[in-house]
DNA sequence: CCTTGACCTTCCCACGATGGGAAGGTCCAT
DNA sequence: ATGGACCTTCCCATCGTGGGAAGGTCAAGG
């Protein structure tokens, strides 16, 4: 191994991606293949590390590994225009803003269901009578009438 | 086919919940065995509908294949307390909490990195920046400095 | 009766990103 | 030279969902 340059083990502490990962990316075309030694260990240098870096931090802003290419692409184009990266970034923030806004509607209501049962020794429970009913609360403090189907 | 009985995919359109996945639901034990006919064929009664609908509204929901197998049980279980059943939905809901910060903080990231990128034809692009150099906001209106690592 | 088309059955594969682990090669220090 | 830490590739599992192939069944219409 030259100087200045590391194993994927060294890269994966150094950056953060684990070497399965790195190995995965590479396969999948995110990375450029890795320099080899003579006996085919992977060796990475500066430049490579850094790229790591950025997909690392790509990653934890919750780009997919498409999005995380085209960023790389335009991340090695001195010319790219800045509104070609927005882009990608505001389609992100908007996915983000979607999913945030389907987890908010379960979290809500499963905290009011929560709240109405009061979670003791009695088998009373309206959370149970939601799930059964399926019908999205009729009204605070009357219990979904349980409709007689054969139960 | 008797009376009061439908094929899967009849289930499926009265719950929602695909042909498919209700297959895989039997298959993973959430669901009992369906009855079959004499040619093999699933059917369903008025009973495995309901429980099918109940199963479709807790993935609504958000519980995973194993939280709903417990509700099923409990609510299947006539004494059981309903503390059991809040237990399971407020473990339910931390979840969802901690996912909906994790998206939050992503969210809330890009759309910082976003307003301070101008967006037009020049390449001058903070997000890139931000990324590239992976610290977390130096300063507002100052540029991340990009250490020339050899780039 | 036979065909047609809609439906059913099982089985395998794929997704996205990640980890586990096996089988085997390499490198370095003792 | 031996052991342990590391590397390589390859396969499998996850989780919930869908696609599709290959084959059986059923009802309706000719």
């Amino acid at each position: 191994m030259s100087e200045d340059t590391v194993t994927v083990g060294e890269a994966a502490r150094l950056t953060g991606v684990s070497a399965k990962m790195i190995r995965w990316y590479e396969a999948r075309g995110l990375l450029p293949p890795a320099a080899r030694t003579a006996a085919g260990y992977r060796h990475y240098g500066e430049a490579e590390i850094r790229t790591l870096h950025f997909v690392r931090r790509a990653r934890d802003l919750g780009f997919d590994v498409e999005a995380i290419a085209e960023l790389l692409a335009l991340w090695s184009d001195r010319a790219r225009p800045s509104a070609a990266v927005k882009a990608i970034a505001q389609t992100r923030i908007a996915e983000l803003r979607r999913r945030i806004a389907a987890l908010e509607g379960m979290a809500r209501s499963l905290e009011r269901l929560a709240a109405d049962c009061c979670g003791d020794e009695r088998p009373d429970c309206p959370i149970l009578d939601d799930l059964a009913a399926g019908t999205p609360p009729p009204a605070r403090g009357t219990k979904p009438v349980r409709r007689p189907l054969a139960g």
